[in-house]
DNA sequence: TATTGAGTTTTTGTATACAAACTGTTATAT
DNA sequence: ATATAACAGTTTGTATACAAAAACTCAATA
């Protein structure tokens, strides 16, 4: 695995902490690879707004209740758009991806929580999927590409975790609704339905994280 | 200057042409200095996308019309949301900053016509500076920086070049227009205001960039 | 003529060395 | 006790060397 992928696994899945200090040194041992490749996936995280960079080294960015909170609202905005677009412009292949998505969401999470086989880390992966087929359907690649960057910041990316077999379920059906008006063609039906369904993931998101602004607030070092 | 902002300089301003291929050692001679930094900015660069790298080596990317329309789309939605969201949550602050940089437009724009001391540089930059101003009145850091990333892009075009006095002095209104929707809180007007002025701008860059899918179909390597 | 493959050249990827910048500490003077 | 200067330690920024991978050349073969 990339040193770009390494660590962007880490901050996502928050073995590398918010506000952590990353030294080039510590990451080159950790990886056991030399600081070259290592600067070069942090310029790439920099970029991505991933991490921080202060007068000397980065630091994993933290991202406030507000920062949650506007990235919610632009993703809402750009996936509402999408959502809309798609009812515009979908193809009959474009609606296969989509309901093939589904039902295989729809399946993950029967599955889950009739045999527990499935994980939660395939459901959250299966929705995503889902997603990503409805952006592809409104057949704009630059507002893919900036949802994609909108869309991976830590806590919003374990939020599954959070869900209970009523959220879920109820996911689902949200899910179904905007296929529906896609496949109906009905443009704002597809928007408002997206606006809500992410609007509701923000709820639950907010519901968890009562005070992360000062969870963090010590700074926490490297080894 | 950094490696990062000499090339993205380059590239926006057509030194390094659409296709155009990069080395790592072309580039560390022209800036005299080693490939390390070069290599460096180069991720930043794709991180960002303005260069797509392939198997070997790095191109400067190329957008097509159906790029350019896609973006100009994402731009619409995005400082349409930021107008709504200005006249949502200014300060008086932000008037004030938001009618200082029209101003300064404004005098920049009638010194083009009547001294001619004026370069239309400066006034490309000065309307970038008031649609800055309306972004931050947002209060929304997140959707100011995905604007910053899309907004380069037509820049490759230098699309202002082609407007002419009645165009500017257009532009000019439809920044007032603006303001006083910011001013008097009148979210959709703003919002509305907002997505012609930019819609008008894309036309403009259609108007005049007729057939850009085919114009650099040729590869042009370096040196 | 088209194709394969060995050998050559070009270009990237990584490690390492060293200089430069920053940080923290201790000793000295006020 | 506080402030400052010098020094030592840490960490980054850049150059360079070399290994690895890709692209190219051209002759041998079908």
């Amino acid at each position: 695995m990339s040193a770009y992928k390494y660590i962007k696994h880490a901050i996502l899945h928050g073995e590398f902490a918010p506000k952590m200090r990353l030294t080039e040194e510590y990451l080159a041992n950790k990886l056991q690879i030399s600081r070259t490749p290592i600067r070069e996936a942090l310029k790439q995280l920099e970029a991505e707004g991933l991490i921080v960079s202060m007068k000397r080294g980065v630091r994993v960015r933290h991202f406030t209740k507000k920062d949650i909170h506007e990235i919610y609202d632009l993703r809402t905005l750009l996936e509402g758009y999408a959502a809309a677009q798609a009812a515009m412009n979908r193809t009959e292949f474009d609606l296969q991806e989509m309901n093939v998505s589904n039902d295989k969401y729809e399946a993950a999470i029967v599955d889950y929580f009739d045999t527990g086989k499935t994980t939660i880390e395939e459901i959250l992966d299966l929705n995503h999927r889902f997603h990503d087929a409805v952006i592809r359907a409104s057949q704009n690649q630059h507002v893919h590409s900036h949802i994609s960057k909108v869309v991976v910041v830590p806590l919003i990316f374990r939020s599954f975790y959070w869900f209970d077999e009523e959220q879920l379920r109820h996911s689902l059906e949200v899910h179904k609704t905007i296929l529906k008006a896609i496949e109906e063609q009905d443009l704002e039906r597809a928007r408002v339905a997206m606006h809500e369904h992410i609007y509701h993931g923000r709820d639950q998101v907010f519901k968890h994280i009562v005070d992360i602004d000062r969870q963090y607030s010590g700074t926490e070092e490297v080894q």
